[in-house]
DNA sequence: GTGCTATTTGCGGAAATCCACAATAGCCAG
DNA sequence: CTGGCTATTGTGGATTTCCGCAAATAGCAC
């Protein structure tokens, strides 16, 4: 969809065109927005790049505006720049997820490296989940009665069993089965349980 | 094996003590060191709870001790404590792995706090080493033959074509498949791709 | 050499899976 | 009401898995 864009957050139109200048002499593309609630406007699940986000701003916070983002399930990361060293706040803020936390002022190209590494995080994180994505889009198509068979066959049960517990016929759980393998795109149970294995690990940083 | 306990790493002896009396009030073990390389010479595998670790001290500081144990693979979260609000320096711990940063003068309940939630962190990661250690020690007991066998059972293939690739007799991986089977105590590939599966996903914070 | 383990193979049968062909029944949309 | 989807079941056969019984070869340790 989009192409990798840092999206910069500054209530001071001086920090934000000198960090769109920087980054516009790096090739990198971005986008400025004098407050958080401009770009809480704008902001869509199809971002992707990352996000430069200054902490003290009139109106919203940048903290305020990381938090929304979050119960939004933006996942873009999130640098944070700030002009008062303020270790508690970016201890938290790293632990509630955010990429970064940079003092200004700052070192031109330690920003840069550091805007790269979230990009570059972003495009694996976006690859991550298109795939499971895709995933979650065949399991969508198993009707109700295929995803209970899918759980007894991943609880390693045996076709006769799982007949006994849904109380129909051996048959039954026989089409069912090849239903699901062949919706899934996966031709064993084996390889059924190993691409719904990455289903339980989805963590971020 | 150990119980929790907080080893504390600072080189001042006030320090140490308030930290110590302060644990102790709210009934948590712990040990104090006067140095980096003091508590390096007692470090070892077994131990579990956490480590207060100074940043600033004469000799070894607490950012090397802290690298000099990551080497080690010791997983003891490491809670720092600075009197220097260093922005940069508390993110770059806490990228490479640190459990929190705090600064001096701190208070006590948040402290404590902490400590707690390193020493619960610690237990469930103590708990989740235990068995994937187990589940180690049973890939530990598969033969060479048996593991290359297992490797082409979890890529889906059926035994026939197993037996092909490996230019051996189908009852011989039927006979392989079995004791792969008895020695992972699991009764299915379906269960052994399952139990497998947590391998991949080693993570930390 | 003897004993132990790993690796290999064969035979034969019980049990399970996979599948094509065929059919009944309920529900919902056009 | 007719066509499509879902769920259900049956028959019968090909293929595969699982397993006990039996046994041969090779390497390694005591």
């Amino acid at each position: 969809m989009n192409s990798p864009t840092v999206q910069i957050v500054d209530d001071d139109s001086a920090v934000r065109d000198a960090l769109q200048w920087l980054l516009q002499s790096r090739r990198v593309a971005s986008r400025t927005w004098e407050s958080a609630e401009a770009f809480l406007d704008f902001v869509s699940p199809k971002l992707c790049g990352c996000l430069l986000l200054d902490v003290r701003m009139p109106g919203m916070s940048g903290i305020e505006l990381f938090d929304r983002l979050r119960a939004l399930k933006c996942r873009l990361p999130v640098i944070f720049l700030t002009g008062h060293g303020d270790v508690p706040m970016a201890v938290q803020a790293l632990k509630d997820g955010a990429f970064d936390f940079i003092e200004k002022p700052y070192d031109d190209n330690a920003l840069v490296d550091k805007v790269l590494a979230a990009i570059d995080h972003d495009t694996r994180r976006s690859a991550k989940d298109g795939s499971l994505l895709l995933l979650q889009q065949r399991l969508a198509q198993l009707t109700q009665r295929e995803q209970e068979v899918m759980q007894l066959i991943l609880a390693g049960k045996l076709n006769k069993v799982i007949a006994d517990e849904l109380n129909i016929a051996m048959r039954t759980v026989e089409v069912h089965r090849s239903h699901i393998f062949e919706k899934m795109q996966v031709r064993s149970a084996v390889e059924l349980s190993q691409v719904l294995g990455v289903l339980g690990d989805t963590q971020d940083y």
